[in-house]
DNA sequence: CGATCTCTTGAGTTCCCTCAACTTAGGTGG
DNA sequence: CCACCTAAGTTGAGGGAACTCAAGAGATCG
């Protein structure tokens, strides 16, 4: 089907995918292959344009590799509500196929590259290759975590430390896959996505996005994040850094 | 290890975990007699008593057999953020022992009567009982589709169209498991509890339940919601009757 | 039958929203 | 390269939804 050249193409895209699995669960070289195999043919998705919309049929399960992606909803009023946001290296449901139809949209927030997984290879990959299961599960869980949190985030927290919260989760995120150095990530999102993430206007984020750099914690400009103080912001936001549980169990 | 009479004890408990399983995916009379099994040996919780603590090793997968339980967090400043409540037949996350601790505490609501099956009883169940499998994959989908509606609600929806929105899930919740009426169901939650689910204060949900009352949409009082008019209230809510997956994809 | 929890209602405050205008940045074509 | 266009960001003024504080009524239980 593919070229060799094809195949270190792609096996360079998938690193992220593969290496946060890794991450979790330490990899056999024939599991990495048969990851490789199966993530194979990435396409590319415009800002805006959706992988997948509400009432679709669910299809195969999607891994990001490059740019963000979010799930989202929109409301009889017109209101937008984010609820998640995928970076590189993660994927969709594992299950999502037992599911009759999409209950939220998915849709790509920067360009993105993205690369489907299929039903038929996603069970036999889960049932013979356990190590790749146990790490898809542990970044499922992780994934809830990440959800949960965001209800209490939005249901609990004033719009500072929404956002504070927020921003030190990313920058968590992006850091475990080698996307942010020292104090400093790249953010591509617009206020008005980051309000429809926080439950927030755009408009308020600006202002809670000045108060926070006059304030000292961290500044964006240009799509990218400095975070001028660690602990202010990690205090401001009440920010529990084992959340994203960086460190896994052993298997046993 | 149990008397027949225990069995059968057993089994009528845990009718509710295994109906609203075989009502995901049909289960044979072996996946139900193992089912049985594994769920044996139930525990009482008295209301407001713990299950598990945030920062706690995980341990076996809890299944609520009778009454009302809830996942939250306690923020810093002591805000209490319930993330879901689980009724009668649920189940919290299958692979939880994955992760090296809880980031939630997990909490009966009600004087509560919950079952534990173990790590090994469950990978003995997902890996040779596939229908069992699958209804449970399922299951926790669906949770995961309660939760990305929580963020939404909490997100983007003002109090009455939240409060009318939990009382949709829960009435449809309830009445998919035979605790509901037509029109009228128990809902043994205290209007803090209520709030604490919403991200709401005790005192505005109940000024928002008398308006619902006024406007003749439902009522509570002791312990039971009656629904007066389900058209004004789903209305109310936006609430989309679909999102809860009562249908699921044939098995294919 | 007092103690305690839950519910109810009022008054005042605050956080966030709405609306609106203006500035800045980025992209495109003349 | 500038002129234009559009999207994104910024700021102000005013309003409203939900919060806080407080006090009292009602229910539940030992």
């Amino acid at each position: 089907m593919s070229s060799s050249g094809d195949c270190r193409y792609v096996s360079s895209m998938t690193n992220r995918f593969i290496s946060k699995l890794n991450g979790l669960v330490p990899l056999t070289a024939s599991d990495i292959a048969i990851l490789e195999d199966a993530a194979a043919r990435p396409r590319e998705y415009q800002p805006r344009q959706d992988l997948i919309r509400e009432g679709d049929e669910p299809g195969p399960m999607f891994v990001v590799l490059e740019g963000w992606v979010c799930r989202y909803k929109i409301l009889p009023n017109g209101a937008r509500q984010i609820m998640a946001f995928l970076m590189p290296g993660d994927g969709c449901d594992l299950h999502i196929t037992l599911l009759n139809e999409m209950d939220h949209s998915i849709q790509a927030v920067t360009k993105a590259t993205v690369a489907t997984i299929s039903k038929d290879e996603m069970s036999e990959m889960l049932a013979t290759h356990h190590n790749i299961a146990r790490a898809m599960y542990a970044a499922q869980l992780i994934d809830e975590g990440i959800m949960r949190a965001w209800i209490v985030s939005i249901g609990r927290r004033n719009a500072t430390e929404r956002v504070a919260h927020l921003i030190c989760e990313l920058y968590i995120r992006a850091r475990s896959i080698g996307l942010a150095d020292e104090g400093e990530f790249a953010l591509p999102l617009s206020q008005a996505v980051l309000a429809d993430a926080l439950g927030l206007t755009a408009v308020h984020v600006n202002r809670i996005l000045k108060e926070l750099r006059v304030a000292g914690a961290m500044s964006i400009k240009r799509g990218s994040v400095t975070i001028l103080d660690p602990i202010a912001l990690i205090q401001i936001a009440g920010f529990d850094e084992n959340y994203l549980h960086r460190r896994m169990r052993r298997a046993g």
